[in-house]
DNA sequence: TATGTCACG
DNA sequence: ACGTACGTGACATAC
């Protein structure tokens, strides 16, 4: 029986693609292919998570230390290995059972989750300089509703869920620099539909299409693009004559920056924290660094005054033209804290 | 060892 | 007609 369509969607090698996003699409004509599914997430928890993180706690402490990578990730992220602890499972309802596993050193600390909110975008509101990005930062609206409000034209109390759905996925999909067709397929519309999404968005916020230009031109000058700290990745492809290996490093031109600022501004954050809990000779520690997230082992004596520490040294990390917010709470377990 | 898939930000 | 969204790491499988 044939599925898929008429041209089944190859991967490079020849192969059938049976990849999540093609077999959601294609659910309907067959009532195998959501077991298939199912059975996959299945698998992926029990083999990924649940039979090897086990395997990998310390029989010294009984705690598991994972790796952090400072010379891997072309943007200037930090990465984990052995085991990554940058992937524990949270989008699923049994995924968030695994996150409950991660828990305190003892009776006496409580996990401390501190995470940016909406840090890249806020970057971009800042690099580009939108007076419509940065005011709706400023007033603390929801982004994705004051978003969807300008580009569909609304007032921000009338914003509809899909319109606040669909506009996520712009905000989304502009720090990749997205196009139609990648936001038709996300969002399961018609390409005319989302190229006048995509329209409107560049309408209202001018700023970021001038910036993403901006990156390109920059680019293709210097050969590299940089983080507001000067952190540079070097784009050869930039004036490649094939297209699509050319339009692929001005997504990266695009995105570098900001995902590498951001990383930029976390390892600040993190370096201040550490000397400030060194001086005050605090007994919490910094667990994990999660991208946009720090996790703490929170002495319960200690609560207060590190939650107004983490909160402040991580806000104050490096001052934007819009307000960098962190959101943070304490709990019995990671998927409490967060 | 290469490939496809999927976990996270 | 083609390709189409950035950055990682781990696992199962085929070769």
């Amino acid at each position: 029986m044939k599925l898929g369509g008429e041209k089944p969607k190859k991967t490079k090698t020849g192969q059938y693609q049976t990849s999540e996003d093609i077999l959601s699409a294609m659910a309907h004509e067959h009532a195998v292919i959501p077991l298939i599914l199912d059975y996959r997430s299945l698998r992926k928890l029990k083999g990924t998570y649940v039979d090897t993180l086990p395997l990998a706690v310390d029989p010294a402490d009984g705690r598991i230390h994972t790796n952090y990578r400072q010379a891997v990730a072309a943007t200037g992220r930090l990465s984990s290995d052995d085991p990554n602890l940058q992937n524990i499972p949270i989008r699923t309802e049994k995924g968030r059972e695994i996150r409950k596993a991660f828990v305190p050193r003892d009776e006496n600390f409580g996990l401390l989750s501190a995470d940016y909110s909406q840090i890249e975008l806020r970057i971009i509101a800042h690099m580009s300089g939108d007076p419509n990005m940065q005011e709706a930062f400023r007033q603390g609206l929801d982004i994705h509703a004051a978003t969807a409000a300008k580009v569909f034209n609304t007032a921000i109390g009338e914003v509809t869920r899909d319109q606040r759905s669909r506009a996520k996925a712009v905000n989304f999909g502009i720090a990749y620099g997205q196009g139609a067709f990648g936001l038709s397929q996300n969002l399961g519309i018609p390409r005319g539909e989302a190229q006048g999404i995509i329209d409107g968005y560049f309408a209202e916020f001018p700023g970021v299409k001038g910036y993403m230009d901006e990156m390109i031109g920059f680019c293709r000058e210097h050969g590299y693009v940089q983080t507001m700290m000067g952190r540079r990745r070097y784009l050869p492809d930039i004036t490649s004559g094939n297209n699509t290996v050319r339009a692929a490093a001005e997504r990266v031109a695009i995105n570098a920056p900001m995902q590498g600022t951001a990383a930029d501004i976390i390892k600040v954050a993190m370096i201040q924290i550490h000397a400030r809990m060194q001086a005050e000779k605090m007994k919490s520690k910094l667990l994990l660094q999660v991208h946009d997230e720090l996790v703490f082992d929170c002495h319960k004596t200690e609560e207060t005054e590190l939650m107004a520490l983490v909160k402040e040294l991580m806000e104050g990390a490096l001052p934007l033209a819009v307000p960098l917010v962190v959101d943070m709470r304490v709990g019995k377990n990671w998927l409490e804290a967060h």
